[in-house]
DNA sequence: CTACCTGCAAAAGGTTTGCATAGCC
DNA sequence: GGCTATGCAAACCTTTTGCAGGTAG
């Protein structure tokens, strides 16, 4: 792999940020120190990363796809209400997805899942009466 | 509601084909029989009925949004080889969504789940020794 | 009659691509 | 020096929207 000044500055700036950026949050980011950067330099650099393995594309339906410095396999759930991407630790869907594989012959992709629902927060902010709002065990 | 004849038919062809069509296969299917039919209307249409909840939008990651004339809950698994849509029995990620809430506090949405993976024929496409080839139970 | 719907075409949002120039090895 | 990356802008694709005219109730 060729080195550039670019590629090494997004792949740090999306290992550095858990906040699975978007390629425009990188780019805004970026802009601040490096004002010459371009929007198609750090997409091109996104998918060249993640096509290596060094990153991830997180495949958001609907919105802007976003990139996640985590390569260890993992999963992802979507908030529908507020946007936010959280991460799924794979031990958690393991084996749900066994028996998916095994009654239904799909084989899922390493980081194959998306949840999309209602984060937490976005639940404890509901006015709901507090006996039925469960409380997450973490 | 009020009636339309375009509505009707946008309404009919989701329901009558089970491939989950995007906005563009239905128009493409529609054009062929009202060939004054614009995409705009096709796209105002799926909208109104999913809003309504007559039929589905299933969001798919880095594609064309897809329409579901089955409005029972269930979920979708996406074969990223051949870009095709199944659907998965709510059931069978019943006990799944209930351990996510207890372990997470995401509480899934009604048809919120996507996997991405690979399918039975995908699968069986591969030419991998017979012997490593899961067979899947039906 | 009025509200809502249509067709058309333009706009919008996210992402990719063509081209000439610049930078790594 | 050659190959690849960059910056810029235009193109692309899917979806939405504004508008003027048409249709259901």
């Amino acid at each position: 792999m060729k080195y550039s000044r670019q590629r090494e500055l997004v792949l740090e700036t999306v290992r550095s940020r858990p906040i699975h950026p978007t390629a425009d949050d990188v780019f805004a980011i970026l802009r601040k120190t490096e004002p010459n950067i371009s929007l198609g330099t750090v997409y091109r650099n996104l998918n060249f990363l993640s096509d290596a393995g060094l990153i991830r594309k997180v495949l958001v339906p609907n919105a802007s796809d976003r990139f996640d410095g985590t390569v260890v396999e993992h999963h992802h759930m979507l908030c529908t209400q507020c946007g936010e991407v959280f991460d799924l630790a794979h031990d958690l869907a393991e084996e749900f997805s066994q028996e998916i594989l095994l009654k239904t012959g799909f084989e899922m992709n390493h980081c194959g899942l998306m949840l999309l629902g209602k984060c937490v927060s976005c639940r404890e902010k509901e006015c709901r009466p507090a006996s039925t709002v469960k409380q997450p065990i973490e």
